[in-house]
DNA sequence: AGTACCACCTGACGGC
DNA sequence: TGCCGTCAGGTGGTAC
């Protein structure tokens, strides 16, 4: 699940929750050590305990925090997401690495099918450069988006979720886009004339902005968003702005919803 | 460079 | 009720 507004959400909840704590202990569940690729999660723990959360930043799904020491650098792979809890009675089913404090919270780092990934880093910078994440896709400048996308070849949904171009955007979030611009998901960059690239550029602003608005829940965006629409198969609905119905294809291998009535193949 | 396919995991769901 | 195949919004590697 977790795209820039689902982490964008879990970053406001973190930054209204956990900070500026001490961290009386890290705990790192055996099964979740595959989550660490980057460093021994002994050495996680060692480095964590007694220090506190100061800051938060994010680059396209990746959230960063700072700590009086080094940075946590958590991404959330398909079924990551954040709790903030004390009772145990209230901890979510699948906890992976838990970060407790002196006031008797604890912050459940809950990650399903262990996609995801934990580590430390110096900064966002340094970070960023390793992961090799193209500009976040909600500071990106129209100018560099359009340069990026100028050297591309394939597909347009391809391209929007490729984090070495802009970092950010998923499989859910790229259909959105193409749907409200009304392109094709199939349709090659090469084809989009400039118009149509600062089209693609304000709409993925737009989305962006106004599903992060809306908590990242599809239950709440707003009328004409096509994301509610994957429930329940959502194929053969039809579309809220022309009525042809919404059909469910593969597009680089993964599930793609769009209108084919007015989403035009460029 | 782009694309297709497999792999990594777990759990939910529909069909029988 | 239970078993089985299929599928899921993440990324990374490989081979063509």
């Amino acid at each position: 699940m977790p795209e820039l507004p689902d982490v964008e959400v879990f970053r406001g909840y973190l930054q209204s929750t956990a900070m500026h704590q001490p961290i009386i202990s890290v705990t790192v569940v055996e099964k979740a050590y595959r989550l660490f690729d980057d460093i021994d999660p002994e050495q996680f723990i060692d480095e964590l305990t007694g220090r506190a959360f100061t800051e938060t930043h994010r680059h396209g799904k990746h959230l960063l925090v700072a700590t009086d020491g080094r940075w946590v650098a958590l991404h959330f792979g398909m079924t990551g997401f954040l709790k903030y809890y004390k009772r145990e009675a209230t901890a979510p089913d699948h906890v992976r690495v838990r970060f407790d404090f002196t006031n008797g919270y604890r912050l459940a780092y809950d990650c399903q099918r262990l996609l995801g990934h934990v580590s430390l880093t110096d900064g966002p910078e340094a970070y960023i450069a390793e992961k090799e994440l193209g500009p976040d896709a909600l500071r990106i400048s129209p100018d560099a988006f359009r340069e990026r996308f100028a050297r591309r070849r394939g597909m347009v949904k391809t391209a929007l979720m490729d984090q070495s171009l802009i970092a950010g955007v998923g499989n859910v979030y790229a259909d959105e886009v193409l749907y409200q611009a009304g392109f094709h998901p199939e349709s090659k960059v090469p084809n989009l004339v400039d118009e149509q690239l600062q089209t693609l550029y304000s709409t993925m602003n737009a989305v962006l902005e106004t599903t992060i608005d809306a908590g990242a829940d599809p239950a709440s965006f707003p009328n004409g968003f096509l994301t509610p629409m994957r429930r329940d198969g959502g194929a053969g609905t039809n579309c809220p702005h022309c009525g042809g119905e919404i059909e469910k294809t593969k597009v680089g291998g993964r599930t793609t919803y769009y209108c084919p009535r007015h989403q035009q193949q460029l």
